[in-house]
DNA sequence: AGCCAAAGCTAAGGGGCTTAGCTTTTTGGG
DNA sequence: CCCAAAAAGCTAAGCCCCTTAGCTTTGGCT
């Protein structure tokens, strides 16, 4: 029996692209196994099970989401790089949406998800800071922000609106709806 | 073996019980046939699987849902309906945010849950008629409306703020951004 | 060359869903 | 009132999945 080569890396990336071919369903470390060329135990010495695996996929989605992010950002400021941020939340969704689905939303609950959560509102943050906006401001702007980006993109990657007319429209809406105020300005 | 008297009515019933008690992961047909004092092949008689168990799981959340909302809008009009609409949905998935979860996002595309998901949008319609808005108008409007509630409950139910702190107010910056104009107002 | 840790394997147990086929209860028509 | 048929249960059994236990092989390092 020739070996196979593995390594978590590998085994966490097989398994994204298991998920993107049949959802989160599709899952399973049988499956899995025959998609790295291996019985289903032997992924045990690269995973602790089931339950590890999915804990991994999750950093593994935040650290994709965090690079598309700071790309987008990179060289913007202010509302232009709060829109590109927006757009570029929306655009890896449509792109991994079964993916998403498996992202946890509360990365910063769980100890192994922190560093990759913190360093994704680190960007967010970043985009922010053209605002000049206070500690607790910031923090209200992040929460808007994350609610229409997290509401549409989980909407519209599981099919719930009715007709894809005019939803670059409706996002463009929401975005400017939710967009900081500078500090000259008013309201928050 | 007396007969234990169950229907499909009782079995969903039973089930949200375990999905409030254990989450999505909690419902297992051999838990719900303990759970109702059965042989777990004896819920085939009133349910064709754990499928069509999760549909019916679906609609009754949609109806339960729309009662909630109904009665919240209910003698208001306006910015007053939409507001207590909000918040009605708010607090649905604050009391059962378990059951929120399995709650389908696309009701419309499955035949079996298409008149509980029409029933919804009704209401939710009814509440925007003060505004007399334009058809195309009102789709606008419902999709905002609906990406608020939808991102801000399903972050807020699995934990995805960090602090509860200021979370109504965040809430209702958001509604305040996302409210329609009336027809001889600016926007929309 | 030889040792040993890492990476595989097979076997087996436990739990879940579902189908098949049987028994009992209930119901409703004669 | 009786009995036939439908409805509601049951047990047995098959299949798939996850996981643990214990063995074998590979491959790197001395």
């Amino acid at each position: 029996m020739p070996r196979a080569g593995l390594s978590t890396r590998a085994v966490v990336s097989a398994a994204l692209d298991l998920i993107d071919e049949g959802g989160v369903e599709g899952l399973t470390l049988a499956a899995l196994a025959q998609k790295v060329g291996v019985a289903a135990p032997s992924l045990y010495k690269h995973v602790a099970g089931l339950g590890e695996l999915r804990t991994l996929i999750g950093a593994r989605v935040l650290e994709d989401m965090t690079d598309r992010f700071t790309a987008a950002v990179l060289g913007r400021s202010g509302d232009d790089a709060v829109i590109a941020l927006m757009h570029a939340y929306r655009d890896y969704v449509l792109d991994h949406p079964r993916r998403y689905a498996v992202m946890p939303l509360d990365p910063l609950h769980e100890p192994a998800l922190a560093d990759a959560g913190g360093r994704l509102i680190g960007v967010v943050l970043a985009a922010l800071r053209d605002y000049a906006l206070t500690e607790s401001q910031a923090v209200q702007a992040v929460r808007r922000l994350r609610v229409v980006a997290h509401g549409f993109a989980s909407l519209e990657a599981n099919g719930g609106f009715g007709l894809p007319e005019d939803l670059d429209e409706t996002y463009a809406q929401l975005i400017t709806a939710v967009l900081p105020k500078k500090a000259g300005e008013l309201d928050v």
